[in-house]
DNA sequence: TTAAGTGCAAATATTTTGCAATGAG
DNA sequence: CTCATTGCAAAATATTTGCACTTAA
């Protein structure tokens, strides 16, 4: 979806939304990085590239990414929300590895197809059972990273 | 584990901690309620019974349950923390429900031999793959309950 | 031209910390 | 008795909001 910037900016006016020089930055960053950024990690690199720019833009330009569903949200547990670009050649079954002590985090999408069954089963049956309309699934394994045991 | 008081009580002093009045209360709250509670839904229902505590109370025994294993933390992304009583009758592989509008959250730990099987699994995969030291998972659902879709 | 977008400062919300007073063991 | 524990007030942290200025389309 969002390898190229083209695609990545048109995607985003697509949606009705200007194309703002801040807004440039904060896509290029979140492209180039395709790690799990806090705000405050992307504000710092948009800083590099773009010193006028507000946290507060940093913010509501990831709120928009966030609903309309280019940029995916993450709370890994130390109360400050990570956003990772979603990108058409992620898998949609994607886990993290997130470290207790230096928190860092690895994505993992390597499953077999067994894997992948049980896990369309498994939220086909909540959905049912608990009559939810389930949206995104948040999967995340929490231990010690090879650093850090 | 912490079925009834004495045990839940006897388990905190174990580990080398004073039984308090505060405490007691907390945990006694945390046992009645066996949902998922922010600090504050702990500290509302505890002031009605002592009314003297403090919220920076609930916090700092919160923390130490925490530390000792006998309270669970989740972060459901709503920027606040939620703390549920971990039981022994509780299945270790368990998964939450959370509506996205009103926050609403079911447990679920029905699962069948064969997704325990493969969860067992992939957290093998995982530790091996990342020489990771994985001490718990958090696996959630994200979507609309029956009342808000 | 003009509504959408911006930065700044201030507000909010949650959690943490310093410190003197208190109380469990 | 004595040190862990407490409540309060203040600090720290992350995020949101009000508002006047700016800019993309």
């Amino acid at each position: 979806m969002c390898e190229r910037p083209h695609r990545c900016h048109a995607r985003f006016r697509n949606f009705g939304y200007k194309l703002t020089l801040p807004r440039k930055v904060i896509l290029d960053v979140l492209r180039k990085a395709k790690k799990h950024l806090s705000a405050e990690d992307i504000y710092l690199k948009v800083y590099k590239i773009y010193p006028h720019v507000g946290l507060t833009t940093i913010y509501r330009t990831l709120e928009i990414l966030t609903n309309i569903g280019m940029v995916k949200r993450y709370d890994f547990g130390d109360r400050r929300a990570r956003y990772e670009l979603v990108s058409e050649t992620r898998e949609k079954h994607h886990i993290h590895l997130v470290c207790l002590n230096c928190c860092k985090i690895i994505g993992y999408s390597d499953f077999t197809d067994e894997e992948i069954k049980i896990f369309d089963s498994l939220k086909e049956n909540l959905s049912e059972k608990n009559s939810f309309d389930i949206k995104y699934h948040q999967f995340s394994y929490h231990g010690l990273c090879n650093k850090c045991k």
